[in-house]
DNA sequence: AAGTGCTTCAACCGCTTGTTT
DNA sequence: TAAACAAGCGGTTGAAGCACT
């Protein structure tokens, strides 16, 4: 009998670990991180995975510099709202808060201080209103409120049989895929879900999805850009 | 080439808020 | 309605990389 509980893993994640959360994630959706981490085979919390993914692999993150209008948005907003970073990233399409809260330290303070004497509190541009769309770009499979156990072996069958795949991957291949103009979404979602999982540039998606009976429950956009479940589980609503 | 200080940013921590039972 | 749990948020830390001496 064991009782004695691992210790997580902490610390700078592995590509290999990456690829893990990312196949993972596209499996069983971003929201049961808990979920996520345990079936993943990951040695790491759900909160750390939560980090990992909506910090570095979220596949909508842009991995840039800022551009002029994102310092000045930046600027404007902190301005307004303070250090309310989630609040400002929903702004910015593709950074998230931690991004911006660093950039905010290492860069703009100093910026902003030196600008705020000139700066008029009626020059807000509306022509810098970004759409807060980020997340509307995330293709999801989420999984439903069944028995966990079920999920959790049939994860563990997806993994295993397809581990062999994913070594051929790099997340940098993965990153172009994603970046790449005109590139298939991971799960195909762009062109209906009919075709998800059928232009997958990781090939473990593709297999996994078909070849194995995993509850197949599906993400879609309402009107207001907010994703709700499509699913008949009811889970999630 | 080696040492030192600075910058950057990924990741953790603890608290708060939201959701489920 | 309250308790338990999950997710989100903002602050902080520390390692890695870079520039300068």
């Amino acid at each position: 009998m064991v009782t004695v509980r691992e210790e997580m893993r902490k610390g700078p994640w592995t590509e290999q670990e990456d690829l893990q959360l990312v196949c993972t994630v596209r499996l069983f959706g971003d929201r049961r991180w808990d979920f996520v981490a345990k079936v993943s085979g990951l040695n790491r919390t759900g909160k750390s995975c939560r980090l990992r993914w909506v910090n570095y692999l979220h596949p909508g993150l842009k991995h840039g510099r800022m551009s002029p209008q994102e310092e000045h948005l930046i600027i404007e907003l902190h301005a307004r709202w303070g250090n309310r970073w989630s609040r400002i990233a929903r702004r910015l399409p593709g950074r998230t808060d931690n991004e911006i809260k660093n950039y905010w330290r290492t860069h703009m303070r100093k910026k902003a201080q030196e600008r705020r004497g000139d700066m008029s509190p009626s020059s807000s541009s509306s022509s810098l209103a970004y759409q807060s769309c980020l997340l509307d770009t995330v293709p999801i499979i989420s999984m439903d409120g069944g028995d966990i156990h079920d999920d959790r072996s049939c994860m563990a069958r997806v993994l295993k049989s397809t581990q062999s795949v994913m070594d051929g991957y790099t997340m940098d291949q993965i990153w172009r895929e994603i970046e790449a103009p005109g590139a298939p979404s991971l799960l195909g979602i762009d062109e209906g879900k009919d075709k998800a999982c059928s232009n997958l540039p990781c090939p473990l998606l593709t297999s996994t999805m078909s070849d194995y009976s995993c509850p197949e429950v599906f993400w879609k956009i309402d009107n207001e850009g907010t994703r709700m479940l499509a699913t008949q589980s009811g889970y999630g609503k």
